[in-house]
DNA sequence: CGCCGTTTGTCCAAACATTAGACACACTTG
DNA sequence: CAAGTGTGTCTAATGTTTGGACAAACGGCG
């Protein structure tokens, strides 16, 4: 069990302990909350690894606005916590929204399990991974680059380095192939 | 019209022709193709600022995997442009998946013809933002020191950075700029 | 065509960052 | 308590980044 704790947010709580039942035994721990009011500070206390949250929790509305509004408070606050979100009442344009907005995911109920796990974990593992310093750096040297045309002038100035650096930079990189951008005219910037 | 040129691909020409007239006028350029085909070969030539893609190209199978296909092909060779999918046949399950697969946008038929614009517009906006060095790094490091709990060893170990540097970059920086300085870059273009 | 602005490739010396190694100290944990 | 780990600090050697400078190459333009 090495994926941590879930935090789980659901104003209804059969679902509540139907999710409880679901993940308990794959997450080392499964923290329920009925509203989100006090997510901030259970997320303080608890760390989770993953956060599930419902859409709605006022009765009679179910536009998920509320859903959205504290996805990206927690987002904000929390980013590197994965947020999977959940409602019965999705539809492709709420979904785009959410996955835009930063959430990690997004489930419809009535929900499969091993759906439901699979998508946690699998949030938790991309929200895991870390990259090299100099890895970083040498994707985004060559996506400017790319993007300036080869111009290393230009792609140094946005960059923030200097001419020279950018140049040893790129004679350092063993990365040859900017496939892609051929020698057309440099687009509009 | 600083949007550079949008290539659109959809089999039905009549839809081409309405996307064209739509988008013409906004963009500098609108190139067409009725089948995804020749996208790579059409996408060095005209190196586009966007693509608008639809997802079902064989009569009677409208289950999106053409698109998806095609969507993590174009993307996987040209990771650095957006690409908005646009389906008549949309589900909540298959947005998700395109935006996880690396779509900028998805956007389903009929379309409102603005928000097309707004689409294609913002993921070319989005896709053209450029980030300095130095904040890149910044965020990484603050994202793995909270990972490992502070623990700045281990953090400087996964970074490929020697303890003492990161040691030194985050006394350089101890609250550094989450996301907002007003700069006055000329963001020329 | 020659002029001019820009970019490149190259060099320099000074300023700066990174490194391994070392050390005392604090902190957990058995 | 003692062992194990992490911190904060230091040093000296090594490596990188910097602005500045320069000739050469390119492209646009009158």
């Amino acid at each position: 069990m090495k994926y941590g704790t879930v935090l789980v947010i659901d104003d209804n709580p059969a679902i509540l302990t139907a999710v409880k039942i679901c993940l308990t035994g794959v997450f080392e721990r499964v923290v329920t909350l009925t509203s989100p009011d006090k997510a901030l500070v259970t997320i303080a206390q608890e760390n989770p690894a993953a956060i599930l949250l419902d859409m709605n929790f006022s009765l009679g509305v179910n536009s998920g606005q509320e859903g959205m509004m504290w996805l990206s408070a927690i987002h904000r606050k929390y980013p590197d916590i994965p947020i999977v979100l959940i409602t019965a009442y999705a539809d492709v344009k709420l979904a785009v929204r959410a996955l835009k907005n930063g959430a990690a995911d997004f489930v419809t109920k009535p929900w499969d399990n091993d759906e439901l796990i699979r998508v946690l974990k699998d949030a938790i593992d991309k929200a895991g991974e870390i990259v090299p310093l100099d890895q970083l750096e040498s994707e985004h040297v060559r996506k400017v680059l790319n993007k300036c045309d080869g111009n290393m002038k230009r792609a140094a100035d946005l960059l923030g380095i200097s001419r020279q650096t950018l140049y040893n930079k790129v004679k350092a990189s063993p990365l040859p192939p900017l496939r892609g951008e051929g020698k057309l005219r440099g687009e509009g910037e």
